[in-house]
DNA sequence: AGCATAAGCGGACTTTACCCCGGATGTGAT
DNA sequence: ATCACATCCGGGGTAAAGTCCGCTTATGCT
């Protein structure tokens, strides 16, 4: 009975649970975070009102999501997660079950709206001193993408480039060279052109 | 000889000359920044430190340029200058002269070999509260895709919204996805790399 | 040259992100 | 139940961004 038969290398990435109250302050955290968000905008979610409202130490907040922009990172992630199921199994053509490029239509679509309804936390999240995949915010995007490209007859293409520029095509616009009125604005006149938009240039890359 | 056959309205856009010490001042605070740049990188840049090693008071700094990432805009589009010289008059395929997807092929290579040149600077100066336009410093990329687009026969495309698009493709990667390491590596190897996958790109968009 | 005025300047001040580390607490093993 | 230890908590401390406003100075007119 001596510790030796058990494994002593923790079997990397689960390395420890976290521990509970750790969760239920996360979890506290981002309640108050979108209470936040609701009552006063992006600007006013400071970290120390974040804190002292939650009840909770600042060292906290810190320690649970790194930098300000984690806590955008967090917050969309969770939103994710909906989305997610819904590409996973949800109906088609955004679930599985319809031929891959309506698929990648219909995800510029919904991803297009999804980040319209979220844009200010999105826009929040970016942090200048990181790429974006360092948040897993966009890395759906890219994975998804990539997938369904895969599933493409594309001739010689380069996947793994191909994937970067179209998930850029996707999200840059929101992300980066569209304004915050801009985007206000478009939120249901040109959303439908970004969708169509979107539908083209696929479509252009993707036949034969 | 009276002061009212002279414009009195100062046509707007152009509301008054620039005084001349403000650009003295402004010119020797973008050479100190370079100074520093080179010296000790983005990060020990600050906006305290640049003022005084450049013998001016804080306020001065922001007036010029607004806000931290201001100043590495305004860098980007002083380098921008020859670039832009080059689209206008340089020699083909990049300057006049060659058919335009040819240009526009040209273009990506020489604005991804811009933007690895400039990764540091580039990066920091996206400001996650405003949009890329604000800077001017893509609108560069814009126009000049755009304006080729607009040579290529495209069907019925939806030409503001493909230019986004295939801005956000070419730039996006730098300015989003890749982390900085990755476009370290990326130097020279994956450069190639990606200007081939720019090419095949526009290639499929454009075919008829 | 002298004047009126708008533009520019400086640097103290405020706010906020992010760091640190001594002390408290949950956890898994005995 | 107890213990050892990793993890976590708290909140004061630092540095840097961005604001403000009274003073200075260039500019264009007379």
């Amino acid at each position: 009975m001596s510790r030796v038969d058990r494994p002593v290398l923790p079997l990397v990435g689960a390395p420890r649970a976290e521990r509970a109250d750790a969760v239920r302050n996360r979890r506290q955290l981002l309640a108050t975070a979108r209470e936040m968000l609701a009552e006063q905008g992006v600007d006013k979610l400071t970290m120390d009102a974040l804190a002292e409202r939650a009840g909770l130490g600042k060292g906290t907040v810190y320690r649970r999501f790194g930098t300000r922009a984690g806590i955008f990172k967090a917050l969309i992630e969770d939103d994710e997660q909906i989305f997610q199921e819904l590409l996973l199994s949800g109906p088609p053509p955004l679930g599985p079950g319809a031929p891959p490029l309506d698929r990648l239509i219909a995800y510029g679509a919904a991803r297009a709206a999804f980040l319209i309804e979220h844009r200010e936390i999105v826009r929040a999240a970016i942090d200048g001193r990181q790429s974006v995949p360092a948040g897993t915010e966009m890395n759906l995007s890219r994975m998804h993408i990539r997938m369904l490209l895969r599933q493409i007859p594309l001739g010689a293409a380069d996947l793994d480039i191909l994937t970067v520029q179209l998930t850029a095509a996707l999200e840059g616009p929101f992300l980066l060279y569209l304004s915050a009125t801009d985007i206000s604005d478009l939120t249901l006149h040109t959303q439908e052109r970004t969708a169509q938009g979107w539908r083209d240039l696929v479509r252009r890359v993707c036949r034969s």
